[in-house]
DNA sequence: TACTATTTAATAATGATTCTAAATAATAAA
DNA sequence: TTTATTATTTAGAATCATTATTAAATAGTA
């Protein structure tokens, strides 16, 4: 965990940004809260334990720098606010979500799945693509089946 | 062209609300705009020149009903706005969309090509997919090569 | 006509995000 | 070191999209 902040600070710096302390303060809440989908409400609210005297702007202000360096991706569920997360390691792409309809979870998907659609797109399509954005909308495993066991995402 | 009108009519008619005057004009202008990707206040300036006494608020209230009643689509692109894209007839997913990071061009996909990738996504996450987003990000067929042709995406 | 429900306009309110100005810290130059 | 320059931060004001409110208008119906 200690080495992730490392290789986020070296790509701050790569990029001529520092590492200041709210900076850091703000991965660190990321980092704690992986499989969150955090508001930047919710990272503030979060930060403001371990950093007290950091503002909202800030927090914007860092979250938008982290997207902009792909460490974070910005996403947006339809409610109205952006949501922040944490781009696995070296992953090229935005991973997918799963939206339940029912009870407002949102599940990660970490494989790529669209290879072969892509292929076609950029081919059919003349497009050249950089980076995509893919979330289902249905009903979960939790609400499916009552009862049901947590699929094995890790396939 | 008018035979549309008089379906989305009936929609709403099965839903019990009424096509009133405003809530014609607004689908008139979704109609009209089919290729474009209308803001509520894109829609609301545009609807306000054949029907001048229409309030903002009507706008909105209506793109949220004929959201609710899947006739239109809500989407966004991540800049602070929410588009209103009309629903192609009979068509049961949300189309996808190539969104040009050069000139911001927004295209369409009509076809679904995400017919195996549910069936995983089904299948692995026990999930039951009600619809989809799907958004790619990239360079467009116009900036791409200068001088290229538009590709047949009716493929 | 009278009653009831729906819809509307206008505007106020809200909530997320961005901007501004002043303060502070970091960095580079002399 | 001292000074100038630049980046970054904070706090709060401002902005912008969207939603809620309220009273009036409209339509549908008994």
């Amino acid at each position: 965990m200690e080495t992730r902040i490392d290789r986020i600070k070296k790509q701050l710096h790569a990029a001529s940004y520092k590492l200041t302390p709210q900076r850091e303060a703000t991965v660190r809440i990321l980092l704690d809260h992986e499989e969150d989908h955090l508001s930047a409400e919710d990272v503030y609210l979060l930060v403001k334990d371990i950093a007290p005297e950091i503002g909202l702007a800030t927090v914007y202000r860092t979250l938008e720098l982290l997207t902009e360096l792909k460490i974070v991706d910005k996403i947006n569920f339809g409610d109205g606010v952006s949501r922040y997360d944490l781009r696995q390691e070296g992953a090229a792409h935005f991973h997918h979500h799963l939206v339940c309809l029912e009870c407002g979870a949102v599940d990660e998907i970490q494989e790529d799945l669209l290879e072969d659609v892509e292929a076609i797109v950029e081919k059919r399509w003349n497009f050249q693509i950089k980076d995509h954005r893919l979330t289902f909308h249905g009903i979960c495993w939790r609400c499916n089946d009552l009862g049901a066991e947590k699929p094995e995402n890790d396939a």
